[in-house]
DNA sequence: CTTTAAAAAATTGTATACACTATTAGCCGA
DNA sequence: TCGGCTAATAGTGTATACAATTTTTTAAAG
């Protein structure tokens, strides 16, 4: 029974980057790391049969990749119109923000009375990749890593229900920060996440989420979810 | 754009019960229905065409809705050998009540620095409709009702993400409900209930929070999670 | 009578075919 | 030349057909 295959385990988009058996499974990881890896930009179209050619299956398949990806908020289907690479709102992206920060604040307050100096060294060792990968500007690597920092750390607790509700979030997120262009300089992140493991490693609970809060505060402000003057100028006036 | 179709809507099983457009769509709601009203017991094969046949449409629908279903965690894929109706471990029983206690808990406090007069009146309706149940001894009413609390909560803050998230953890908690039999009383939650109304009234964010993690414990505590001694022995022994 | 093996039946997985809807191209009229 | 109508084209939605796997049945041996 059980042992679920890796079909439902979509967006863990991080390490352990296992080869899916199922077909589908691996159109479904192909579309997210695209998108996720800006290769697709929101809006575009995902016909069935192109996908199929190159996937050299049939179109059945593709069908029930697109209906996974729609579940996972990455691709909309607009019935007899076909599937497109999903656009979220200012306003679903505010609402996954502030889902994570109930669901990620209060995940570190209860890690604190059980993190073991083990698990500790594991986020440590995390963090130097990151701080490696923004010191050598890899725009790709430090991307994917400053995320799956979030990943790490719920799968750290042991509650897989969690885990994978965050690894959901944590992939609509990325489109979100795609879309709305992040200013927040990607050092900044990675040093806020060391004050999150240095309040962890204390086991004080209430600073990491208080932390924890402030962080994902920061990188939505940093987002450009308000349309400014400023942008709709700079939006309007040709660029040559 | 958007105007998500009901497609996604999955697992609102409460009041709005609209007619869905899809013919996979009404499959979706179906099973969900006869498994949450307990006509189809966990464990049970869900053979697509039986199904086909009962909706007299083709497999290729049916497989689609399996496919959601077992997204909603409602209903377990056995690579060529079928669906069945979820049996969720233990494991996975108190790994959603711990998610539910952090998304709820945040939840109600937010809400209480938001909330209506309006929509306590509401809150309010709801609450009698409970207690009406309870008192009537509607059991299948009451439980419908008792877990629709918690959506409408949700639904509340406009926030629908939240909404949806808590909507498919509310089913895949009646599914844990029904399996691991709760001896809480209705009487028992609907009363609680009334308390978290009464904290938001009061618009403390504190109490409210403080009063939704009691009612979850609670609930959880009277699911039938560890195996006692006292079951074992009359599990074993026999009954005639 | 139970256990094992093989064949038959039933069920799932994938591909293909066809119907229906939306898009696009071409054409006519203003 | 532009706007709107119609026909052709492309694409999605569903059903059916076939291949591969599993389950069940049947038969024989221990």
């Amino acid at each position: 029974m059980s042992a679920r295959p890796p079909l439902t385990l979509v967006a863990s988009f991080g390490a352990g980057r296992s080869v899916p058996a199922s077909a589908s499974a691996r159109i479904v990881e192909s579309v997210t790391a695209a998108i996720i890896e800006r290769r697709l930009m929101p809006g575009t179209k995902l016909s069935e049969q192109k996908i199929a050619d190159i996937f050299h299956v049939s179109r059945t398949l593709v069908r029930q990749a697109l209906n996974q990806l729609s579940r996972d908020r990455l691709v909309t289907l607009e019935p007899a119109r076909g599937a497109f690479v999903a656009t979220p709102s200012v306003a679903e992206a505010r609402q996954v923000f502030q889902v994570r920060t109930m669901l990620e604040a209060a995940m570190v307050r209860s890690l604190c009375a059980q993190i073991t100096d083990r698990q500790i060294a594991e986020l440590r060792a995390h963090l130097r990749d990151e701080a490696a990968a923004v010191a050598r500007t890899d725009v790709p690597g430090r991307t994917r890593l400053l995320a799956d920092f979030h990943v790490v750390l719920a799968r750290l607790g042991g509650n897989e229900v969690l885990a994978q509700l965050l690894a959901d979030l944590l992939s609509r997120s990325s489109l979100i920060a795609l879309m709305y262009q992040s200013s927040h300089s990607a050092l900044h992140s990675q040093l806020e996440h060391e004050r999150i493991v240095d309040a962890l490693e204390q086991r004080d609970g209430d600073a990491a989420a208080a932390l924890m809060e402030r962080h994902l505060a920061a990188v939505e402000q940093n987002l450009h979810l308000d349309p400014h003057t400023a942008d709709l100028s700079a939006a309007l006036l040709p660029t040559y």
